[in-house]
RNA sequence: GGGCGCAUAGCUCAGCGGUAGAGCGCUGCCCUUACAAGGCAGAUGUCACAGGUUCGAUCCCUGUUGCGCCCACCA
């Protein structure tokens, strides 16, 4: 373990002031608990609907009150942090409102699975009262660790605001626009073939089915007698109790002798008509298709079509009802105990078993889908997708990334009617009363329920996205108008994973549109790829590789973590993360540490005015000016939520230009004391500043420290997002560019030559009457050139970039590795020159290539001669090994 | 069955008509007083395959192969 008291060793014991209060390395866990309770307390993240200043709003993707924040909520939670951070350094009103959604069918599972295992009950033992109340229990317990979490994180959410599906306000809201939609007829009743769990014992919307390819069987049962049969393929050999006919296409010769009369249908008494019907494929099976309008959602669309009767056979848990052999048996039971008795009887022509087939199951809970004809709650879709697409296409709201649109128009185009009723407890009880004498009543939230003799109210409780679909107006008080509502609606920016496009964002737009009077709920949706292991493997429990976004926290901190989510951020991309990276992170954020401790160590300052650029060494010019253009590059990547490109550049700018070089450029100014040591000292202090800045909605934790020990101000977090000063300056970039050449080629040297790093070397520079003559204390500290004494016998001579290099090395050099070193530069160099040569001797190219790369060409053809020119002088004068 | 996307260094990914990039990993030398959670230097790619367009293709087009995702009423 580190010990994170010691303090930085001063020989000579006189800095005393703020540098020695950091230690030489990072430690998060000391500082984030009380730097994010301090932000809270503050209330910096408490926006004002009375503010003048624009508003910037996000609403949290409500998690489920179930869940614990896994590492994809981290990633989102990062980037929406990362955004209303930024905008409210930069002067917006910004809210980033949280909160929690009840989670209907997930939450009332896991409590039956504990009411289960640790009392034994079901939720029948308690009553519909009693077991809502142990849910509510349970949310108060559990809701509040994912909430803990996003502390952790470092969420500058506005927890003031904090929201709950369930809660009494958004309840309102959820019968408000139930009652509306009522009474607009885009909510209404109607008995169809639902997705039905015989588990869960609810109906299920069509998206919450998942399909997956089962091991089933394929049978072909021959129905009817003599001349008057024909032979069905199946897979679900239990419904045919409740066929009501058999259908063949009409076009098919095969069984047209036969449309149109009744046959007899196996193990019943029931004679069963022929139908013609375009939906069945002649080329499947034997072109004949078993009907049971009562259990199959295309069966039911053939029997509406030829008026059939709709026999139900399966009770709610999925045991055959028909009377008879069969009556109590589970649906799979059934289906072998039907094909024997079959077989029995001589009817079963083929069987196919494994026969591999989509089946669809329970999201929730797994279990095989049994589609039933039921009585439910439905909202009609088609005007609000059609409203949804609009917004879209019409362009006041943005996709993001834009490809992904043609899956947000492939689902609100043929989106289905929604089926909104579930038969559970545990969510908003559908405000519709039924009278005794067929009375149907929906009320809004004022008004009194009917309460004579025979009134019921409707048991079903309404499908957990729907109340998340108002989630962007009901947060912020709707149906009232109230100032949050003016102030912060519509939101800004949705960032959610593409995964719920369909289940939340697409639902989101149909209520936004239709409440708020067609203004849409969002102006930009931004939509994320899905966190994955560092193999790019989804996470998941059976693979054993997921993360508790904790642990990593708890070993690196939380800024590591996010810089890590954030650099992996390609937009609509999947995030692949591993631990490695999240350590290579937290390395950077202690590289920063270390490199703001070296600047508060000599005398780096923020305070006054920034000199002026001819009293700055090009090392100066040359950093703010490169800073200038980071600021401008940053805040483009920002804008267009490419957070990784906006972490890599961030990375890049600080670890290779501002910490490698211009720290080390400015280390024999700093020694020498003076003005020039000033000037630096203000510049870098500029520059950190305006750097930890930059990081700080991805890092906020790291940047608030040592921003504020920079600078001795309150708080990052409320300080003004930087601005590009416009500063530029070319010729110091060229100048800095040709030192870092020089510095290189000699560093490049030494490390051929076997030299040890720390070694001296005796060395004359010729730095003839170049802007490199300023840089020469530079140049010589940073390559351990001691100055050429009495005795200076150049043994090696290095040409670089118009200047030169002589260095003795006391007559111990290694002719052969410099030998190699030259020979591959001149390889380099010669490839170079044939490819250019190429390339201008080619009359097509020089005739339509633009002027600016054929010049380009040019150039490079000119550098390859004289580079080959020079390495040719340097191998000759090296003796014959 | 329909649609979309991806194949670039050992791994994970950027790039994108005009000299192949990053992070991690790897090799060598170094505890050079901001940082060994570090410094310096280095190695590594028929940019999946086959055609085409172009003066020029990793990049555009077509096809092939291999992956991935989404949608669908695959009896």
């Amino acid at each position: 373990m580190t010990d994170n008291s010691q303090r930085t060793p001063h020989s000579d014991g006189s800095d005393a002031a703020a540098p020695a209060d950091l230690p030489t390395q990072y430690a998060p866990a000391e500082v984030e608990e009380r730097l994010y309770e301090r932000w809270v307390e503050r209330g910096y993240f408490e926006a004002d609907p009375k503010s003048d200043k624009p508003a910037y709003t996000i609403v949290i993707p409500p998690p489920n009150v179930t869940g614990s924040l896994h590492l994809g909520h981290a990633f989102q939670h990062t980037l929406m942090d990362a955004l209303t951070r930024r905008k409210r350094m930069q002067g917006y009103e910004s809210l980033w409102l949280p909160g929690m959604d009840h989670a209907g069918i997930a939450t009332q599972n896991k409590v039956e699975q504990q009411l289960a295992e640790t009392e034994g009950k079901s939720r029948q033992d308690l009553g519909r009262e009693a077991f809502t109340e142990r849910v509510w229990r349970w949310k108060e317990e559990y809701g509040g660790k994912i909430l803990g979490q996003m502390r952790r994180l470092g969420d500058g959410v506005d927890w003031s605001r904090e929201r709950f599906t369930m809660d009494d306000g958004l309840s309102r809201a959820v019968q408000t626009v139930f009652k509306r939609m009522y009474d607009d007829g885009l909510i209404y009743r109607a008995e169809r073939i639902i997705n039905w769990c015989p588990r869960c014992l609810t109906a299920i919307s069509d998206i919450e089915v998942d399909y997956q390819d089962d091991d089933g069987e394929l049978v072909s049962i021959r129905y009817g007698e003599g001349e008057e049969s024909l032979v069905v393929a199946t897979t679900r050999a239990e419904t045919m109790l409740g066929d009501t006919a058999v259908a063949v296409h009409p076009d098919d010769e095969r069984y047209a002798a036969l449309v149109g009369k009744r046959i007899k249908l196996p193990l019943t008494d029931r004679t069963i008509p022929v139908v013609a019907d375009t939906h069945v494929d002649p080329e499947f099976g034997t072109g004949a298709v078993k009907v049971t309008p009562a259990h199959d959602p295309n069966d039911f669309a053939i029997g509406q079509r030829h008026d059939l009767p709709m026999l139900t056979v399966l009770d709610e848990r999925g045991n055959i009802t028909a009377h008879g052999p069969f009556q109590g048996l589970d649906r799979f039971e059934a289906r072998s105990a039907i094909v024997a008795a079959l077989r029995e009887q001589g009817r079963i022509v083929a069987e196919k078993r494994p026969y591999t087939h989509s089946v669809g199951h329970c999201s929730r809970c797994r279990t095989t889908i049994e589609p039933r004809l039921s009585l439910q709650w439905w909202v009609k879709v088609g005007p609000l997708a059609q409203a949804a697409g609009d917004a879209v296409r019409d362009g006041r709201v943005r996709i993001h990334p834009a490809d992904m649109s043609s899956r947000y128009f492939d689902w609100v185009d043929h989106m289905h009617d929604w089926c909104i009723s579930r038969q559970l407890w545990w969510g908003h009880r559908i405000p519709v009363w039924y009278g005794p004498d067929g009375e149907v009543v929906c009320l809004g939230p004022d008004e009194e329920p009917p309460t004579g003799e025979g009134w019921r109210r409707d048991e079903d409780v309404l499908d957990t996205w729907f109340s998340s679909g108002l989630w962007p107006f009901s947060t912020l008080g709707w149906p009232e108008r109230t100032p949050d509502l003016e102030k912060f609606y519509a939101t800004d920016v949705l960032l959610t994973g593409h995964d719920i496009i369909f289940f939340w964002v697409a639902r989101m737009m149909m209520f936004g549109l239709y409440a708020m009077d067609g203004t849409p709920p969002f102006h930009t949706i931004a939509l994320t790829g899905l966190v994955r292991d560092e193999h790019g493997k989804k996470m998941s429990k059976s693979f054993g590789n997921v993360v508790d976004p904790l642990d990593w926290m708890d070993a690196y901190g939380s800024d590591a973590l996010r810089f890590t989510l954030a650099s992996g951020a390609n937009p609509g991309t999947d995030v692949p993360i591993g631990e490695d990276w999240v350590k290579a992170s937290r390395n950077f954020a202690n590289k920063i540490w270390n490199a703001t401790r070296f600047a508060l160590m000599n005398g780096a300052t923020v305070e006054g005015p920034l000199p002026s650029p001819d009293e700055m060494a090009a090392e100066d010019r040359w950093i703010l000016s490169r800073l200038g253009a980071v600021v401008t590059e940053a805040d483009g990547f920002y804008e267009d939520y490419q957070f990784a490109k906006l972490s890599d550049a961030l990375y890049h700018f600080a670890w290779d230009e501002v910490f490698d070089w211009y720290v080390e450029l400015t280390k024999t100014t700093f020694q020498k004391g003076g003005r020039p040591a000033e000037v630096s000292g203000r510049v870098l202090g500029e520059v950190l500043d305006v750097l930890l800045r930059l990081l700080h909605p991805i890092v906020p934790f790291v940047t608030e420290t040592l921003w504020t020990t920079l600078t001795g101000r309150e708080s990052v977090v409320v300080a003004d997002w930087p601005a590009d000063s416009g500063y530029r300056d070319a010729a110091a970039e060229r100048e800095i560019d040709t030192l870092q050449q020089v510095i290189t080629e000699v560093r490049r040297f030494r490390a051929d030559q076997g030299l040890q790093p720390g070694q001296r070397v005796p060395a004359r520079l010729d730095l003839g009457g170049t802007a490199l003559a300023a840089h020469e204390d530079a140049i010589r500290s940073l390559l351990r050139l001691q100055p050429a004494g009495e005795e200076f016998a150049a043994t090696a001579s290095l040409p670089v970039a118009g200047v030169t290099v002589a260095l003795d090395l006391s007559g111990a050099i290694d002719f052969e590795a410099e030998r190699k070193r030259l020979t591959k530069d001149l390889g380099l160099a010669e490839k170079e020159l044939k490819q250019t040569t190429a390339k201008l001797g080619n009359e097509g190219f020089l005739a339509k290539a633009p002027d600016d790369v054929v010049d380009k060409i040019r150039a490079r053809r000119g550098q390859a001669e004289a580079d080959i020119a020079r390495i040719r002088e340097q191998l000759d004068r090296l003796p014959r090994g």
